[in-house]
DNA sequence: AGGGTCCATGAGACCAAGTCCCATCACCGG
DNA sequence: CCGGTGATGGGACTTGGTCTCATGGACCCT
């Protein structure tokens, strides 16, 4: 049996959501996953900064955002730029094959606190990513900021539709769908 | 030498909050808090469920927020409902007395990922807060979660201007002209 | 005044998260 | 066959957090 079987993070990552879904993140020990992936404490810790980020993998999707955002053409108003964004992440990120691992993801998450509050961290870090973006193509810092606000909220009306089962459609549409019915919402007066 | 001093959480507060700024929050251990304080680790966490928690005191605010609300007259929009629960926070809340506390504190949040992470779960915790409330209120689920999350952004905006030193405005003027802003900015199109 | 009861606090054992330093061993090139 | 490099293991150590039991003030009641 060859020492290093490939992709260390990776196993732990799945071996932590097996876990978790078995008996619970706090029943869970960080010896326990790396146990279960055949490797040690030090190991883990190389890889993840604590035992909750081992369920936040790379963190790709602040940078995802971003890009989103700063590659619409310049003439692109904000809130068009932010959709494209979220399009551009359901064609790159949320893809058809993580449907399934992102829903027992999510499920995982919801059922504990510690987990639920680096979700909303997370969350906070995308949405100031997304307000740099777009102050950066040059609208004024309130509008970046209330279309940051308006554009995470659609993302996670989307999200949850896109993880139920039975709902076949990708990420991009129905965030798409998600950003206008939120703006319709929002502009109640 | 009174062996029960009155006002044990209050007093592990500010002790909490001196040495944060004097040495910074990770190099603050629990036990000098305590200590600080003529208290004991048993006793610290005996008031707060852990370390973070000891700059986040009441959890009040979501209380005061949700009953702002649900005390506006049944005909008042979920946008004016909201307005009115972030003006009554403005006096029963966010009074000028806490002023210089709430900069101090806020100083020390902003200098640490651990206590921004949690300053993040209660703010998804007051949004889906307001969002019950206004849903009680009969706004439709989309209308509530906008107008909380536009709230939420009005919120931040002013409760960053009322710390501003030099300026003496209450919080509640603040607060309803953020929110006239940030509706402004966020209608675009 | 004296005794008993309640309740905030103290004391300390214990576990798991997270840090650190160094040893080890597979792989690869010479 | 040998030495270097880089991923891994091992284990000591600190601190956050839990739990249980002991302690001793304050207050009441007679």
């Amino acid at each position: 049996m060859a020492r290093w079987q490939p992709d260390a993070p990776g196993r732990l990552a799945a071996a932590a959501l097996d876990l978790f879904e078995e008996r619970g993140y706090e029943n869970t020990t960080v010896i326990e996953i790396a146990e279960r992936a055949g490797l040690t404490k030090s190991t883990f810790f190389r890889y993840f900064p604590d035992k909750r980020e081992v369920l936040f993998g790379g963190g790709t999707v602040a940078g995802l955002v971003v890009e989103g955002i700063a590659s619409a053409p310049p003439t692109t108003g904000p809130l068009d730029a932010a959709a494209d964004a979220l399009d551009a992440l359901g064609r790159t990120f949320f893809t058809a094959d993580r449907r399934e691992f992102s829903g027992r993801r999510q499920a995982v998450l919801d059922a504990n606190p510690e987990l639920r509050e680096r979700e909303a961290l997370k969350r906070i870090d995308i949405t100031a990513a997304m307000v740099e973006a777009l102050t950066l193509r040059g609208a004024p810092s309130l509008t970046a900021r209330a279309v940051a606000a308006l554009a995470a909220l659609a993302w996670e009306v989307a999200y949850d539709q896109w993880i139920e089962a039975g709902n076949s459609e990708g990420f991009g549409p129905l965030a798409r769908r998600a950003l206008a019915d939120v703006l319709a919402a929002g502009a109640v007066r």
